[in-house]
DNA sequence: GGGGGGATTCGG
DNA sequence: CGAATCCCCCCG
């Protein structure tokens, strides 16, 4: 006899297929899933890939620490990192445990909470710039440091969601942003994906009028 | 123990 | 274009 209690619950969940692969390939399958923290929540529209051992750009390039340990977790763990003294950034956790690999979430099209994120965020500006950016999104929905090594998949306060929106089939694909020219050879990959002409991606062309 | 640099953002 | 602002990690 079915629990009626359990179909909502099941309703949104993330298939872990959905998880599985290199991080390039679970960049591409992140795209149009749902960001949910507490009330808010966004559509994901732009991520990057980041190989662990195997690439220049990543934390995890030389090995595990303190700081990157949950980026050696099971896939579906969020790694959140904090940079510049002020930003959060969140990622999504892919590879199997004991290999490091992540997704940086790096937009999102606002879908809850405009008005909780907005506050948050403390400044005016058209809803979908509130979420453009990997720190920007971080302040929105309330995400830093205390969340890092969250498990996405379970009932908890960050979780990835899937609303029935599959991923793009060509995504527009681009060299990642903010790299050093230190790592020359990793800025050559255009690990960067993100939904085609979506407004709300990073460095898309603001349209006035 | 010191210092350079950072997967950013905003304002000038 | 550069300041803000602090933590991490490599090196000595």
């Amino acid at each position: 006899m079915p629990d009626s209690d359990d179909l909502p619950k099941h309703l949104g969940a993330v298939a872990p297929e959905r998880l599985s692969g290199t991080p390039l390939e679970v960049a591409a399958k992140l795209l149009n899933l749902v960001l949910a923290s507490g009330e808010t929540s966004g559509r994901i529209v732009e991520v990057e890939a980041y190989d662990g051992a195997n690439d220049q750009a990543s934390h995890a390039f030389r090995g595990r620490t303190e700081r990157t340990a949950s980026m050696f977790g099971p896939p579906g763990l969020l790694y959140v990192y904090f940079t510049y003294g002020m930003h959060y950034c969140a990622n999504v956790v892919c590879r199997p445990e004991g290999v490091a690999g992540a997704v940086l979430i790096r937009a999102l099209e606002p879908l809850t909470g405009l008005e909780l994120m907005r506050a948050r965020r403390g400044r005016e500006e058209p809803a979908y710039r509130i979420c453009a950016g990997p720190a920007k999104l971080c302040q929105a929905l309330a995400i830093s440091q205390v969340d890092d090594g969250t498990d996405l998949l379970a009932d908890g306060k960050v979780r990835l969601l899937d609303d029935g929106v599959p991923p793009p089939k060509n995504p527009e694909k681009r060299p990642r942003i903010g790299l050093s020219a230190r790592v020359e050879s990793a800025r050559a990959l255009t690990w960067n994906l993100s939904v085609k002409g979506h407004r709300s991606v990073t460095g898309a062309k603001v349209r006035t009028g």
